[in-house]
DNA sequence: TTTCGTGCAAATGGTTTGCAGTGGC
DNA sequence: GCCACTGCAAACCATTTGCACGAAA
């Protein structure tokens, strides 16, 4: 279904290592966004060794290189695939994670520009409020 | 020029306390959004006693009864006056924080239920991107 | 064989908490 | 005088770093 992840790592100059491999592939599993710690813990469950410190560089350099892309929230940064350019709702009720195709926001982002000159950026913002299911409860 | 800031506290339950009344000046003349930590170094350069427990604990329940408001940036909380409803715009490259008034995102919002039924926050969002100043840098 | 990555342990930075004492009302 | 509030110290949680070993290329 998907090519192999793991080969965009040696195209950026990245060695294909098991903590890598797993990262990748549990990202891809989850389709989601998470935590490093939450990662390390999903990590650890199928290959025990792996340390936390070492999923802590990982995502921090596949960020870095593009591979991932990462958002800020309560307090704790949270990883996922970079994928199509989007933007991140995140319901403040139960923290479920939805994404925004990117274009939903330029008109929003004509008008903050023309409103305070400040240029939003296109992609990676995150939006709060109630997901479909927590508005009616 | 404002009506003396303390007074919200009785009305509230909360008891004039000097580092509260300190903290309300603090924010009040620096007209931005601080985080505990260099609220408490404020602070104590004009009650050098006054802890950092304190502070943490007044920022909190005072945004808890809405007096203050805090939003999460860069691993940490900022906290500023509750006034007119607005979401941020915060600069990426010089950390400067703009506020926009709340109305300027009610067609994204909008825009965002329709595409994902999801009810965005009509206040308190934070928005990344460059200020005018560092767009031209 | 040469880097790049890793595990480990210890440090960091922001924030929270338990507790005994104190000051606001 | 009662209880909310405080200072202090220690705990906590997410994250980072220094270092020597181990493994990808």
């Amino acid at each position: 279904m998907y090519a192999d992840l793991g080969e965009v790592l040696p195209r950026l100059g990245l060695r294909r290592t098991v903590p890598r491999l797993l990262i990748l592939d549990i990202l891809r599993e989850q389709a989601t966004h998470l935590s490093a710690l939450r990662l390390h813990t999903l990590v650890s469950s199928l290959c025990e060794t792996i340390n936390v410190s070492t999923v802590y560089r990982n995502v921090s350099v596949m960020t870095r290189r593009g591979v991932l892309h990462s958002i800020d929230h309560a307090g704790e940064t949270l990883f996922g695939l970079a994928v199509a350019p989007h933007h991140h709702l995140i319901c403040r009720r139960c923290g479920t994670l939805v994404e925004l195709p990117a274009d939903h926001l330029s008109e929003a982002a004509a008008a903050v520009m023309a409103c305070s000159g400040f240029a939003m950026d296109a992609d990676g913002q995150v939006l709060s409020g109630h997901c479909r299911r927590c508005r009616h409860a």
